[in-house]
DNA sequence: GTTATAAATTATAACTATTTTAATTTAAGA
DNA sequence: TCTTAAATTAAAATAGTTATAATTTATAAC
C-alpha cells in the first residue's frame, strides 16, 4: 500500500507536469516509507548512500514542488529546523518537549473555533493550526531531562 | 492601566533578581504600550531613538528574560522571524494570510483536545499551540494580493 | 534511437535571524 | 563611595534556507 502511494504521488507530479527525477522519487518515497516526519537534513542524510551528489538545495526545491502540488505539508516550530509530513488525511500532532518525538492523532476539526473567531474579529477564516505538546511515554518512563 | 502594568512587570523583574536597566525598561514598556505583536528587530528599530547604541543582542537577551519570567511569550511562525506578545492573559491568534497582521481572539479552552490527545497517544499534555489563519478585513475590502 | 530544449541538479555563495564571545560598563547592595 | 556580579556592546559565528550560474538530464518531437 506504501507502493500504491508512491505510484499515485508520482501521478499526481506527472499530470502537473513535474518531471520525475531519481533524486524526486527517492524523496517522496522517503517521505512515505518512512511515516516520520523528517527535517530536510533528515532527507539529505538518508539519501546520501544512493546519491552522494545530491545537494541539500535539490532536497529543498522538491520539498516547495511537493508542498506546491499539495502532497506534503511543512511543520515549523521555533527554534529549530521544519519538518515535512507526507500529506495524506488531515490530522493534528502532539509534540514530546523533551525529546521532540512528534505523533499523529485525528480529532474532528475546530470549525466552532473558526467560526467565533470569525465572529469576533471579521477575519474570513481559512483553516488553523493546532498542536498539543507534552510528553512522550519513553520520556515519562525513562526520566529524560526536559529540555529548557 | 498600562502605567500599572509596567509597575507590576518591573516589579515582577525585581523580585527574581533581576537588575532594572534602561534599556531593559524600555523594551518591556515598548511591548505593553504598543499592545502589538512585534519582532526582535520592531523593538530595536523603536527604540534606536532612545538607545542609538543598544545592540540587537540586548533585545534578545532581554527578551529571554522576560520570557523566563514569564512576563512575554514568542510566537514563532514558519518562514519569518519570532514576535513577542506580553503575555497579559491567555489568548488565542488569527493571523492574516495576506499582510500578517495578527489579533488577539478569546475562546474557553481546548482541555477536550488536549485530553484526547492524552488517550489516544499515552502522552501526558501539557498545553496547545492554536492559531486561525483567514483574510482581514482591511485585505479584503481593499482586495490585497495573497501572499503565495 | 536521436535530437532539442526546458527543467532539474549541483556546487557554491549569499542571506537572515539569532546566538556567542570577549571587552567594557553599570545597577544595586554593602 | 566602593565593589562586583550582571548587563551591555560590537563583532564574529552559527545554522537553516535560498539564490546563482554552470552542467546535466527527462521528456517529447522527430
Ligand atoms: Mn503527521
Ligand atoms: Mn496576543
Ligand atoms: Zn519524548
Ligand atoms: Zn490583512
Amino acid at each position: 500500500m506504501t507502493e500504491e502511494r508512491i505510484k499515485e504521488a508520482i501521478n499526481t507530479l506527472k499530470e502537473s507536469g513535474v518531471r520525475i527525477t531519481p533524486q524526486r522519487h527517492a524523496i517522496l518515497e522517503f517521505l512515505i516509507v518512512s511515516m516520520a516526519h523528517p527535517t530536510a537534513d533528515d532527507i539529505y542524510k538518508a539519501l546520501e548512500g544512493k546519491f552522494p551528489n545530491m545537494s541539500v538545495a535539490t532536497v529543498y526545491n522538491n520539498l516547495r514542488v511537493f508542498k506546491k502540488a499539495g502532497l506534503v505539508k511543512e511543520l515549523t516550530y521555533g527554534d529549530s529546523s521544519s519538518r515535512f509530513d507526507f500529506a495524506s488525511s488531515d490530522h493534528y500532532h502532539v509534540i514530546c518537549s523533551s525529546c521532540g518525538k512528534i505523533v499523529d492523532f485525528h480529532y474532528p476539526g475546530l470549525d466552532e473555533v473558526e467560526a467565533l473567531a470569525e465572529h469576533v474579529t471579521g477575519f474570513s477564516a481559512q483553516n488553523h493550526r493546532m498542536e498539543v505538546y507534552g510528553v512522550c511515554p519513553d520520556c515519562r518512563e525513562h526520566g529524560k531531562i526536559l529540555k529548557s
